[in-house]
Formats: C-alpha cells, structure tokens, sequence
DNA sequence: TGCGTATTTGCGCAATTTCGTAACAACGCG
DNA sequence: CGCGTTGTTACGAAATTGCGCAAATACGCA
C-alpha cells in the first residue's frame, strides 16, 4: 500500500470521517472506548434520548464503526476494531498540540483576533 | 494527556471529523498531500468548478485543517499539520484491513448478503 | 487607468441531516 | 396471555449543507 492517498480512498475516508462528523457521535464513539454498552447507558453517557441515540447508533452500525448484540431485553453495542480509537487518539494528538500552538502565539502576539480565519498575505 | 477521551476533546474531533466528511473536501485533502497548490490545480483534480472548491477550501480554512498563502495572483493552499495526513492514513488502514477481511468472509460463507447491516443475535 | 486572470462571496434553491413525537417490535416475567 | 422494559422505526418539521450562477474583489501588467 502506498504512502499517499488515490481517489479510492477518499470515498472511503469521507464516508468514515461522516460517521464520526457529529459531536454525539463521538460522545457516543467515546463511551463505547472503555466497554461495550447498553443502549439506555450510551444515551445516558451521550446526554440525548433513548430514540435519538439509537438513531446514531444506526448511522454508526450501518456504516460498520460499531456492532449490536442482542443480550436478554438489551442490546449491547460495542467498537468494531480498535484502530478507530488509535487514530480518534492520533488526531486528538494533533488538534490539542495546535491548539497550544496557537495559544503560545496567541500570548506572544496578544489581541489578534480574528472572528473567522482569513488569508494570509506572503 | 489520557488514553481515552473525554467531553472536550468529543467536540474538537466531531469538528475535524466534519471538516473531511465530504468526496470533495477528501479529494482536496487528497491533492494537497503531496504538495501546496493553488485554486484552480485543486479543482482540477478534484473535478469541480473552482467556485466550488473555493468554498470547500474556505471550510477546511475555516476549521483549520489548511492555510492560504497569496502568491503574485493566484492563492496556494497547503495542508497545516503533517499529522493529519498520517492520522488519515493509519485509517486508510484500518478501513481497507476491515474490507480485505469483509471480503474473505464473503468468500467463505457466500450469497448471505443483507442490504443493510442489522442486530447480530448472540 | 483599464484589462485579464485568479479567487471569493452573496444568494436562492435542492438535497441531506437531525431530532422529537408517536407508534411499533422484541423479550422476560408473573 | 397481558404487562413493563428496552430498543427501533416512521414521519414530518426545522436546521444545515451543498452547489450553481452572477457579481464582486484582488492583483499584475500594459
């Protein structure tokens, strides 16, 4: 496999980054990290309803991020492969450090603030 | 920093997620892995017009993911942290492992196909 | 200054996503 | 069986996103 990316692979990684591009997603991706779970617990953890995180759970299930196994009157979803949580925790690397990056900057060079991102002249 | 994650950082990655979770926008990223280009080269290759890559080009600006540096008449783009590249293709891995996987799964326990991914009994 | 190239922005519309309400399905238990 | 618990689905409304077109802006050059 080659070290960069081909049109292939942006169908696939822009389907992936869709099934996590939601914060509730996440809270639930993030509850699921430490152990499988009901889903009456993931929608406590997610602070939604009960429908509602269902309903992320199927985007997620459909997508192949998680899996349900049906256990007595529960269900019970857990993630379906543990590099998920490797690269979640990679690019969690990578955002923190920019944002101490820019922080530093921030201090060195006060009151710069720029409501929305703009170009940068040369 | 933990190994696992928490609120904060649910929010900032459900933002980046976002920031990819579109074809064109994973093309863009895609074009600009290898080196920085300007407007019109990115839309070029990622089949667009360039009035449409401007305006992805202004979210992933906007979130962060790329910066813009005007140059004589024309705006080169570039991607902001070698890292997400490297986060993008430790995923790339993890998706094409699980459809090798898929795949020989098919194989072996053939014409069971579901349209759509439901409950597993256990 | 006026022109051409490069890029961005405003705007309206179509498509998609999100979410609550209500109805429905599955299951264990008395 | 009838009921309570747990979870899923249908549906419609509201919000968001995506995109094309036209207009605007920026800049180098004659």
């Amino acid at each position: 496999m080659s070290h960069t990316m081909n049109d292939a692979s942006c169908e696939l990684l822009g389907d992936f980054f869709a099934t996590f591009a939601h914060v509730t997603r996440m809270r639930i991706f993030c509850a699921l990290q430490r152990q499988p779970r009901t889903v009456t617990e993931i929608a406590a953890e997610a602070h939604v309803s009960i429908t509602n995180a269902s309903q992320h759970l199927r985007i997620m299930r459909d997508r192949g991020a998680v899996v349900a196994e049906k256990h007595a009157q529960s269900v019970i979803y857990r993630i379906t492969d543990p590099r998920f949580i490797e690269a979640a925790l990679l690019i969690r690397e990578a955002l923190t450090a920019r944002l101490r990056q820019s922080a530093e900057e921030a201090s060195e060079r006060p009151s710069r603030h720029r409501s929305r991102r703009r170009l940068q002249s040369a």
